[in-house]
DNA sequence: GTATTAAATGACTTTCAAGTCATTTATTTT
DNA sequence: AAAATAAATGACTTGAAAGTCATTTAATAC
């Protein structure tokens, strides 16, 4: 009944929706910082874009910096457990499970709004040094520790060479994030860019440099 | 008799130094540019960095965009000539140029106010796309085509194995140019972060991964 | 069907920075 | 030394965007 009504009732100048409306905002507010970052993002765009005016967008959040750590919250982290998850269950080559991480990342976080967010974060950290910090505590340090565990354990199974797992990892971590950076910043000029051939070219460069000389 | 008149004349309010200050305000620009970005940059700020009310600023630049462009061709485009120089007189291995243009990169670049231009310009291209555009055609593409050719060189040497040179080179760009942005935005919470074993395991591992087997 | 509640609005206030220009004053010319 | 020139100023205009709040109105309770 109340679906119908709201298809038809015209008349209405706005509704209620009190349990969608915070779900509607975040989604516009990924789509607009990942568009235009954190400083050039208006709320009146985020508001116009969720559907809802920026009264309202304040009724749920309190203001630029808390709608971003929600943005964060809310779309990012689970992208991370998803990954350790995927880890934990593998049972093929560090290899083999270095290229599925990165096809994933391809597939599903740079060609989607999602990249835009590891872009801004670091194009505008300097000037939101609290934004700046939550995101290294919650993503950027997390993220690495995963990646060097997993070069750890290479390197236990005899698949690469001893190295500092921790630098390596910040190595196979850069690819990823400068191709989300390039992705929303220059490529757009770079006219035959093709980021699978790049991602593919980095990730061999990367393997080869990293396995030991009997495996591959 | 003019020198001792500048210092000593403390009755001036200002004096008329035409030709020195579209340097000073250049130097001033680079640094703001540097800390806090294109958007962010207050010209108040660089006018009071140069020592110079905003009105003059506008007397020599067309504004913030002009600006910038002056910035880049001052101070960056002379620094690829540099490193196109170099090149061209290098006596020893690929290999070995690359660790040297690294060294480069590191002291004279990463660690002063240049870095933040690369960084600069990545993080706000998608704001500012006649800056972007700019940016890429004379300082990307150029730059690209340099490291390319030295690619292209080592493997007609024997030096490195046959691979894409376009995308290799923007491997090895990639390393350089996340280093810039990372000193600029992160890197300030990374605590023990050493931007030289970053560059050397980074580069490590991508000449293991380009060099042939009998090379190293 | 009337009263009450609270979701939603959008005009308003405030703040901030780019760009302008009439005025001031250092320097040069005569 | 007076007149002319142009370098430099800073108050002002303009526009934009964050954040507020008195009012409106959809939904619910009685």
């Amino acid at each position: 009944m109340s679906e119908l009504d709201s298809s038809t009732r015209e008349s209405c100048r706005w509704r209620r929706r009190k349990q969608d409306r915070p779900a509607e905002i975040l989604a516009a507010a990924l789509k607009m910082f990942s568009m235009k970052g954190f400083a050039a993002t208006k709320l009146d765009e985020v508001a116009k874009e969720a559907g809802v005016s920026k009264g309202t967008l304040y009724l749920y959040f309190d203001g630029k910096e808390a709608l971003f750590k929600a943005v964060v919250t809310e779309f990012v982290l689970p992208q991370i457990a998803k990954a350790e998850e995927q880890a934990e269950h593998y049972k093929g080559s560090i290899k083999d499970l270095m290229f599925k991480l990165l096809e994933h990342w391809r597939i599903n976080i740079l060609q989607t709004e999602l990249s835009g967010i590891s872009k801004m974060m670091i194009a505008e950290a300097a000037n939101f040094p609290d934004l700046a910090n939550f995101y290294f505590e919650n993503v950027i340090l997390r993220t690495r520790h995963f990646v060097a565990n997993l070069i750890e354990l290479a390197i236990a199974r005899g698949e690469f060479r001893a190295c500092n797992t921790d630098y390596a990892a910040r190595s196979f971590l850069s690819i990823m994030v400068f191709s989300a950076i390039w992705q929303h910043s220059l490529a757009p000029f770079d006219e035959d860019y093709d980021i699978k051939e790049y991602l593919n070219t980095h990730l061999d460069i990367f393997l080869r440099g990293m396995l030991k000389d009997d495996q591959g």
